[in-house]
DNA sequence: ACATCCATGAAGCAAAGCTACATCGACAGC
DNA sequence: GCTGTCGATGTAGCTTTGCTTCATGGATGT
């Protein structure tokens, strides 16, 4: 029962598919599939089966995989036990941000990093569907994610969730609007605007429609655009309002955030990392900087 | 870092040697110098050291094989996880007891795992001083060793323990001797006996002694032997007594055994299994089976 | 019905890992 | 002190493992 035919499973059922598990794991779908194949001969029952022209695993496969986490760590393990021997951590660390976090946390975080010596960060910024981060760190040793903040995580079993900073949502008004100059907005305020919202299925696309019911009408989306320095720039020209992130927008002189008061809206933002990556000592350096930080701006 | 040759550190520690842990993982020590070789240059750290024309682990080598061990644990984990899907346990079990452990449990644990069906129990019967009992793990599933009663186990850490037996140990003296009609035995009615004892280093070696200190003077031994039936065929021949475990001897006439009183005499017998063995569910069987019939013996 | 996508099988090739043999250092005996 | 032996470690060569490339089959959606 190989080691990597284990981590292989385990990429298949994150990825969803062989091809998809192939291209994080650098093979070709051949290889991951003949992989599978010895490994359901070892194990004398079926780990997965067709659906479509996809495969999910069985139960059996399910709880194969689960046992191939508890390898990983124990190997990861094995390393960090002689590389305490050996000297400071050392080595390279990949970190994916959404794009927000990306802009409000790497710089610090290269910097802070940087100041210990010996460490790379390799930055990229990732954005996709609120389901779709947990499979990031299979690309990415620490994968910075995002969620309404009161719901519950979502993240699944298979991830360490490290919890980096609660942002409550403003509404973001242009300048000059009368609005702004208001210390605190009501939802009735806000009632019949236009609204310019994430992509559906993205982060915090939910909470718009939670203040919709607050008022008991549904917020008029006019457009989607999920980068908020687009967004800035699209409600500084009066294009409409949006619900946008106190820390990390609001870079834009056109726009004002006025904080909503009545309704609890706000995004968690959370580190998401592999249980075997966890067990590094590097990464649990540069996480240890990520969580300071993130303390460090929400205290101004 | 490859799970063969952290399995293949671990055989040195228990083995103490190259050359041995080559024998038990049916090698040459050139691989297993191999092995260990590229396990360094991965670890970054010297995990063994030359001492003599042997070879000992380092303090890192020692935290690795450590881990090592979790990392079996997790992988026979995984074995099991699938293997709980396959249906009733199948495979083949090692057992090892030393000869009276032998000869007292092995016939009747062949016929109850017999009577489960579907495992096959290979035994073979080894007695090896105290202190190598627990490297007998690396050739056998389960090993069936014995030692003082009171006494710390002291089988080290890298062994699961299971308690089968405590064993009085009681005075054999010939039949016609006027010993042998006495309930029991002070220890000061065998005071200058000769005695037959077991070889220097092997369990229950020192009891006899410690019955000596009772008495104020060194019990005369004059002969070491190690199997209780010669013992017992020279205790009927009167060339001295001894002290033998209750359950496990006494089937020769011309011996009686007599309980030791105001002494605390006895050996405990204990299975013995690696900790990524007993994860085995078939292993797990035989030895619930064991600890059954030991229970069974002990009430009679 | 056709084109597409995904998983899987067969053939060939590169690399890892083992065995056999030789070498080197350490200890015990003469 | 020299020699024989034992244990660990290198070297050469072969076997085996595991990957890629290419081809096939089944399922889906247009």
């Amino acid at each position: 029962m190989d080691v990597r035919a284990l981590e292989t499973l385990r990429a298949v059922r994150s990825q969803g598919g062989v091809t998809a598990a192939a291209a994080v794991l650098h093979l070709t779908p051949s290889a991951v599939s003949q992989q599978l194949a010895v490994l359901t001969r070892d194990a004398g029952v079926p780990l997965t089966e067709r659906v479509g022209r996809g495969l999910r695993l069985t139960p059996a496969g399910d709880a194969l995989a689960d046992a191939a986490v508890d390898v990983a760590v124990a190997l990861e393990r094995a390393r960090t036990a002689c590389a305490a021997f050996a000297g400071a951590p050392t080595g390279t660390v990949r970190v994916s941000a959404f794009q927000s976090a990306a802009w409000m946390l790497l710089p610090g975080l290269l910097t802070r990093v940087a100041a210990r010596g010996g460490i790379t960060v390799e930055c990229a910024d990732e954005d996709v569907a609120q389901h779709a981060f947990p499979a990031l760190t299979d690309r990415h040793d620490v994968v910075v994610a995002h969620r309404p903040a009161e719901a519950d995580p979502g993240w699944g079993p298979d991830v360490h969730v490290v919890p980096l900073l609660r942002e409550p949502l403003d509404v973001a008004v242009p300048a000059g609007s009368p609005l702004a100059a208001r210390a605190a907005l009501e939802p009735a305020d806000v009632a019949g605007a236009d609204w310019i919202a994430v992509r559906e299925g993205f982060p915090v696309a939910r909470v718009l429609t939670d203040v919709g019911v607050a008022t008991g009408t549904a917020p008029r989306v006019v457009q989607r655009i999920n980068d908020f320095h687009v967004v800035e720039a699209l409600v500084a020209a009066g294009h409409g309002l949006s619900l946008l992130p106190r820390y990390s927008s609001g870079g834009h002189p056109g726009v004002a955030l006025v904080p909503l008061a009545g309704v609890r809206a706000g995004r968690q933002v959370d580190a998401l990392v592999r249980p075997d990556t966890a067990e590094r000592r590097v990464v649990a350096v540069v996480l240890e900087e990520l969580v300071a930080l993130a303390a460090e701006l929400r205290r101004g």
